[in-house]
DNA sequence: AATATACTCGAACACGCGTTCGGTGTCAAG
DNA sequence: CTTGACACCGAACGCGTGTTCGAGTATATT
């Protein structure tokens, strides 16, 4: 027992078939065999899945070379139906200001930015991060004034934060002092009664906070970024 | 009679096949097949370019994917061979290191870096260039040391640099000082009898040199790149 | 009830395509 | 000269793959 749709839309098995299409299409990059979408979608015959691939070809979602393996390209139709992600490129949200009287926006790690909301964003290509790193729970930063100055980070800088809130020693990490009201960037090291915060400068000391003193980590740092337009004077 | 290479290294029909390759995927969307490649490139026998497939894959330039049809995948080495035209992403050549002692690459303004010889790269999203800048021309240093440290640079650092000759007051300029032997990164001031060259660090003093003084302007600064992976010891 | 339309199936066909193998010619090392 | 590594050829094999056809089933239309 099928469900049938009206011959201008999309029915389920062409929505699936399409989303396997993109799929495969960005894993292997090239499209699936006709025998490849059979087993996917459930359909013995290749016949049938010939027979939606013209029905998706005539209403636009993509384009048959006759006659050539693996012969069909995706349109920008595809678009409308299912969210390609690009491999080059990610977009790193800009969630705002980072300085030393103000605090570091709240954000649970985890959370996806959707695009409900507008952000500001910086492009940052897939080949700059980690490979194990995909990128989806970023987030940016924009430094404001010179108080990261001993952390090497300057007005206007971008620091590009993964959202943690435990950090290993070694690990540049966003922190905030709520009693001193301070947000700043240092190098992270937990010592018996003391946590250690170095100073990306190695010729400036390191700071010492004592356990009891209450300190959130927001993030850590995987990434600087300065555009350098001209001297501000 | 063909030329003969080494065997490390790419012929010159190994290097024609990956821009067939290149251009084919970037227009169908799928790779060539064997005999698709035969008529391009010229050879009248399958096996011939399965041999050569084979040895491009074991040099690390494409992935086979056995006895399905067009089943081979680019990899990113190909990048250093074969430009890849991308909408989003420009490349930008590493020429080599920056530090105090040694010498900066010399190079032409306006000469573009071929394919000749393989460079390391980084990517970079157009967006995050001035939209004047077309970046054909950019390219960049590894810095060396913690020399940069008063440009607020650090050891591993990735500056890029447009090639310039000359600077305009307020540009951050990659400077070599042929006297004393030193490369350096400052905002470059052009005043009465000398040049004044600000660190980026505003806590720090300017140098002022001499107009007598022999000084190499090799490029204006156009942004940094910081990579984090953990604490250098 | 009869007809048309849409969808699915299985099978077969013919060509596309990757793979393998024996053989030829060239060049450098032993 | 002999040997072996390397590049290339042509042909054949066999499976992958797109295509076509006849038939069956469900839903809607007349």
């Amino acid at each position: 027992m099928m469900v049938r749709k009206r011959s201008e839309g999309l029915s389920l098995k062409h929505k699936r078939i399409l989303e396997f299409l993109v799929r495969y299409q960005e894993e292997y990059g090239r499209p699936p065999s006709i025998r490849e979408i059979c087993a996917e979608v459930g359909i013995t015959s290749t016949s049938v899945v010939n027979y939606d691939l013209d029905q998706l070809e005539q209403r636009g979602y993509l384009v048959r070379d006759g006659r050539v393996s693996r012969g069909l390209r995706l349109t920008e139709k595809v678009k409308n139906v299912v969210t390609i992600t690009n491999d080059n490129v990610i977009r790193v949200p800009i969630l705002g200001p980072i300085a030393a009287g103000l605090p570091l926006p709240d954000l649970q790690p985890g959370i996806r930015f959707d695009t409900e909301t507008e952000y500001e964003a910086v492009e940052i290509a897939r080949s700059l991060l980690p490979a194990k790193e995909n990128g989806s729970d970023l987030y940016a930063l924009e430094v404001k004034g010179d108080s990261m100055i001993d952390a090497m980070i300057n007005d206007g800088d971008i620091v590009v934060l993964k959202p943690v809130v435990e950090a290993r020693n070694g690990e540049m990490v966003a922190i905030w002092l709520p009693q001193t009201n301070e947000a700043t960037l240092k190098y992270f090291f937990k010592e018996k009664d003391r946590y250690r915060l170095q100073p990306a400068n190695p010729t400036m000391e390191p700071i010492y906070i004592s356990k009891d003193i209450p300190l959130e980590i927001k993030g850590k740092v995987v990434m600087v970024i300065r555009k350098i337009e001209s001297f501000a004077l």
